[in-house]
DNA sequence: TATAAGTTCTATAGATTTATAGAATTTGCG
DNA sequence: CGCAAATTCTATAAATCTATAGAACTTATA
């Protein structure tokens, strides 16, 4: 056997072809990427590629799995934690927008390029997404039963359309780096539990009244 | 000279052939959908497509084209109008959401594939974008003046806040044909205007106060 | 029916791409 | 050093896919 180096350069350099397929795909999308570039953006060529991949789509399964891993084990341990609602949805916000920036857009290619994949390789992402969901509905459920939540509102939505926001900011947070994400995490979690429209206040100890959770984005 | 029929054969064949490219290149993307594949679903040979088409990328400018144009009309006539800021907004969602049925998928093409023009080829959509947001942002404005909008609402976040929402439902909308529309449209403008959290009653007549804008989606 | 314009077809050149095989090089270690 | 395993390279087969040229077929109408 060989090398036990802190990491094996098999290791390193792996995890350097995900991510380069990761910025690749992101860029051109799954189809419109070659092997060719991906191997040239990791400085091989192109035949060397598939030391790492068996194929193109395996590279996708493995680039889409690395956006959203850590992405679930997040949202259990928020959901785990004994916290009032808003401070959840807003730690949920925090967790989903900063993947976009930490992840090496590979959250992006998760979300618009895994339907590319063949049904049985997407399993481990679709459970990993109805995970997901399914631990936000809940989230939303308990909000309700505490009062914290309108009665009206119908969990499965929120949850989706939570979801389906924070994605609409993905594009725009990879594209624009220096856009400033706590601002954005809090006018989102802002809209979220308040809405728009002017009203009177309740309690009255300022608007965005969550305020402590920074850490969420290590 | 031949036939000025109802409609040319040619202008009917060619919306044919836009119509199929949306729906091949919703489904497969621009790069993963072939020559091949659009010809096909519109019933011809492959080499044909080209009577319609320089190219396959003039295809995809196309289709872009036609995902968006009418949908900035609509923008217009509803920012023409004179309304109180929660009918224009439940318009203006209307409008969006029920787009993504009418126009063949043509949108979702627009907003998932239109970057893979290039750069001289996009401009009139981005001149046409742009215009959409703008027009939100200054309803926006609007409704800051008038005081039914919170003061320390941010137009510009709230526009793309909105459009990320509904490009959001857009992907469920074109996959699932049964989803009742118009309960969704009302669901998403509660939840922009009124957010989720419980608070006392401002007036009092139903939460969902805005409900007779049915005219948006003929 | 004869004609011309309009539409579609066949066939193919040329370029690109994925994936594989086997040679060449690098690396770590006895 | 000198070996063996690990990594990367070169070269290429085979399967695409776009776009074009020119033949063939359709249609409307004179």
């Amino acid at each position: 056997m060989a090398q036990v180096s802190e990491r094996s350069r098999y290791q390193s350099q792996k995890q350097l072809a995900i991510r380069s397929a990761a910025s690749v795909f992101a860029e051109k999308g799954f189809h419109g990427a070659s092997t060719k570039d991906i191997a040239e953006r990791m400085g091989i060529k192109q035949g060397s590629l598939y030391y790492y991949f068996k194929s193109k789509e395996e590279a996708l399964g493995e680039v889409c799995l690395y956006g959203i891993e850590d992405y679930v084990e997040r949202m259990q341990s928020i959901a785990a934690k004994d916290q009032p609602f808003e401070a959840k949805l807003m730690a949920i916000i925090a967790s989903h927008l900063s993947s976009y920036r930490e992840r090496n857009e590979a959250l992006k290619v998760h979300n618009d390029e895994r339907l590319y994949l063949p049904e049985d390789k997407r399993a481990r992402l679709k459970e990993l997404g109805s995970n997901y969901r399914q631990q936000l509905e809940r989230i939303f459920e308990e909000g309700a039963r505490t009062g914290a939540l309108r009665a009206s509102v119908e969990c499965h939505f929120a949850a989706q359309a939570v979801i389906g926001m924070c994605n609409g900011w993905g594009d725009i947070i990879v594209r624009e780096p220096d856009l400033d994400l706590f601002d954005l995490i809090q006018k989102c979690t802002d809209l979220v539990l308040n809405g728009f429209i002017e009203r009177p206040k309740k309690k009255c100890d300022g608007s965005d009244a969550v305020g402590n959770n920074q850490d969420q984005q290590d």
